[in-house]
DNA sequence: TTGATTTGACCGAC
DNA sequence: GTCGGTCAAATCAA
């Protein structure tokens, strides 16, 4: 049983949690613009949130992914300060690792199902010596008109082919085309864990509604968004790895169980299509959600919490030791 | 026609 | 020399 730390770890998470708010704030800002920009923010939204996720369930609050890292994080900083250098080198480069379970009733897919926000494009793959399964290499779509420079390798787990191994290199620098977000004042907070606990668990994000704007083939259906932290009924594994499954994600652990986040089929290759919750419309829910998450992030030893309280993030099957490899 | 995937070759790190 | 990562031509699919 994990507590989460109280003194400098934690600030990471709230960092991150503060992106997560900026985020939402551009978005809030553009719901009226580009889609895709909606898309791109969602996305983004989504990395960071599982991220942070991470991070609580782990424990690791010192411990920044790799390729995300700056010594002193700031929201939307070390995302377009990264060059992109092609060469032939063997990756020396800071990595971050995740595992991510399929529909086991895939049909031999050799990709998980669905993506992880991002539009990715097969470049190699290669026999791995020692490993019973190829592995996948993938960079940005974006990488030549953006010069996104985020790349990923996928290898099917040799103990459980229903996992793959997900390493990322690098940021999405196609993501962020930072916008002045208008400060908006804060909503009520909660004033310890425990009422944060409650509020997240009361709280949903409607989603609803946004699928016409973000246009026809990228959303499928969505709802609300239930952010529950208690401990459910683990749902049916059909519900589990039917929705809202992605290469990059650990299951459905940002939207916790009881998500239903439907997703366009995806193009061939997995790619190009958008794995996320649609553009939260309710900025002061999310806000409250940050405001609370950053509060149990923060937590004093005395009034920390189990972990465990985050089971309804789905992360049970989540191979946390391996996400900061 | 265009964009994505496949696959053998190439290159550099180890 | 081996191996992992990337390139790029060929091929496939929408």
């Amino acid at each position: 049983m994990e507590c989460v730390d109280s003194n400098g770890g934690s600030r990471l998470v709230v960092t991150e949690l503060s992106l997560i708010k900026e985020l939402v704030k551009q978005l809030d800002v553009n719901l009226g613009g580009s889609p895709e920009l909606c898309k791109r923010l969602a996305a983004q939204i989504f990395s960071v949130t599982e991220r942070s996720i991470g991070m609580i369930k782990s424990g690791h609050f010192g411990k920044r992914s790799a390729g995300l890292d700056s010594p002193t994080p700031s929201p939307l900083k070390g995302v377009s300060d990264m060059t992109f250098k092609p060469n032939k080198k063997r990756k020396t480069m800071e990595r971050r690792k995740q595992q991510v379970r399929v529909i086991p009733s895939g049909e031999g897919a050799d990709t998980p199902v669905g993506d992880d926000g991002h539009s990715w494009r097969k470049y190699g793959q290669k026999e791995i010596l020692g490993a019973k399964h190829p592995r996948g290499y993938y960079r940005c779509t974006h990488r030549k008109t953006l010069g996104c420079a985020a790349t990923k390798q996928v290898q099917r787990s040799d103990e459980d082919p229903t996992l793959f191994d997900v390493i990322y290199h690098g940021d999405h620098t196609c993501l962020l085309h930072k916008t002045a977000g208008a400060n908006k004042a804060q909503p009520e907070e909660p004033q310890n864990p425990e009422e944060a606990l409650r509020l997240l668990q009361s709280l949903t994000v409607e989603t609803e509604g946004l699928a016409a704007m973000a246009g026809p083939q990228s959303w499928s259906t969505t709802t609300t968004t239930p952010f529950s932290f208690s401990s459910p009924a683990p749902p049916p594994p059909q519900e589990r790895y039917s929705k809202f499954s992605a290469p990059s994600t650990p299951d459905d652990c940002c939207f916790g169980r009881g998500v239903s986040v439907e997703l366009s089929p995806a193009t061939s290759g997995g790619s190009s299509h958008l794995a996320m919750a649609a553009p939260f419309r309710a900025q002061s829910e999310m806000d409250k959600m940050v405001s609370a998450l950053a509060l149990v992030a923060s937590a004093e030893p005395a009034a920390a919490f189990s972990i465990d309280e985050f089971d309804g993030f789905g992360l049970d099957d989540f191979d946390v030791s391996s996400f900061f490899a």
